[in-house]
DNA sequence: AGACAATTAGACACATTAAGTCCATATGTC
DNA sequence: GACATATGGACTTAATGTGTCTAATTGTCT
């Protein structure tokens, strides 16, 4: 949907309270009153915004997760594409606070469901992962999806460390060497 | 004025429409109230903010033609400072177009006056140059002040030509250097 | 041409928000 | 305790935004 692109960016840029249902309508190319054939009202821009955006990422994590390389590498990139695709247009918001409440108010269902999903995506890539040898939960004694549960709330952690010198990325590719070391088989030397 | 510095990037943020005294106030970690013990209005606060940025990037333009190097390099770097200090902010702005407007009723005495200034104390650099024979202004046949003029308007040329590749710095370099070639003493060859 | 759907400008009633003013009350500072 | 400065909060008025509706416009199809 094109009025979604456009609106996105607009939400973005000025906050939940100072869009304006022109400024989205002008955004989009069209009017008021066209906006309001398709949307009833500025709430219901921006779930469908939110939910566009939460289908659109994950087709892109999936595509991510069933690529090439290594379990680590895979997932690495599809957390990597998570990010750009949810937090980072987020975060690049002055008014990142004010989108974030506002979505959970409105689109709720959709973030988690969408988090949910996520989680079962990696614990199946970290259970086969597991069954096939490439990685070894026995070190961490742990189960799949109790670590996907981490590497999501690691992610979180790092995503509100905003402030501190090292950014997002940085971050995120420490964790993952982290997580690569921990569980790549090995013995305890000696 | 602490109060200013807060509100400059508040405006650019939001644009003078979108912005509220409250905005404002925030921004400078003080009540409304207060704001309007040392502004009268939101124009008010947007004149002297204006005025301010004039000023401020004024003093650096004189600092950096009085430095070291070549008339060019002094010029190149004086200019580099008007747009850093005036231009490049506001370019920032996805309402850019409404924050010039806004500035042009509200300000245009300020803004015209240092126009003229910097006209000026280009034309002196220039007209010191020649006087010293550093530059030859016969090959382009004209005065300091014209030349000063040209470089203006081609900055200000250079200013509108968003969306295009090149950058406003690479484009101001190129100008200079079309700049420097043409005036740097020289006989034709033959 | 004339029927058709989609889009629009514009006006509208209503609700919300911002501007600008005021004051009683803090919060220091001398 | 007097003085200056800053503040929360209330208030009026003006401006702006929302959501709805209609008549007019536009482009498309036949």
């Amino acid at each position: 949907m094109q009025i979604l692109d456009a609106a996105l960016p607009v939400f973005v840029r000025y906050g939940f309270r100072k869009t304006t249902m022109a400024d989205i309508a002008r955004a989009a190319g069209i009017s008021r009153a066209s906006l309001y054939l398709s949307f009833s009202s500025k709430e219901d821009v921006f779930r469908a915004g939110s939910a566009r955006a939460h289908r659109q990422t994950m087709v892109e994590v999936e595509v991510a997760l069933k690529g090439q390389g290594s379990v680590f590498d895979r997932i690495e990139a599809a957390v990597t594409t998570f990010q750009r695709g949810l937090i980072v247009p987020l975060g690049a918001s002055a008014d990142a606070r004010e989108l974030f409440e506002i979505n959970m108010a409105l689109a709720a269902d959709i973030t988690l469901e969408t988090r949910q999903r996520f989680l079962d995506l990696l614990s199946l890539a970290l259970r086969e992962a597991a069954d096939k040898g490439d990685i070894n939960l026995d070190t961490v004694d742990t189960e799949p999806a109790d670590l996907a549960g981490i590497i999501l709330a690691a992610m979180s952690g790092i995503k509100e460390m905003r402030g501190a010198e090292p950014d997002l990325g940085d971050n995120t590719r420490l964790f993952m060497r982290l997580l690569r070391a921990a569980v790549t088989p090995h013995t305890i030397a000696g």
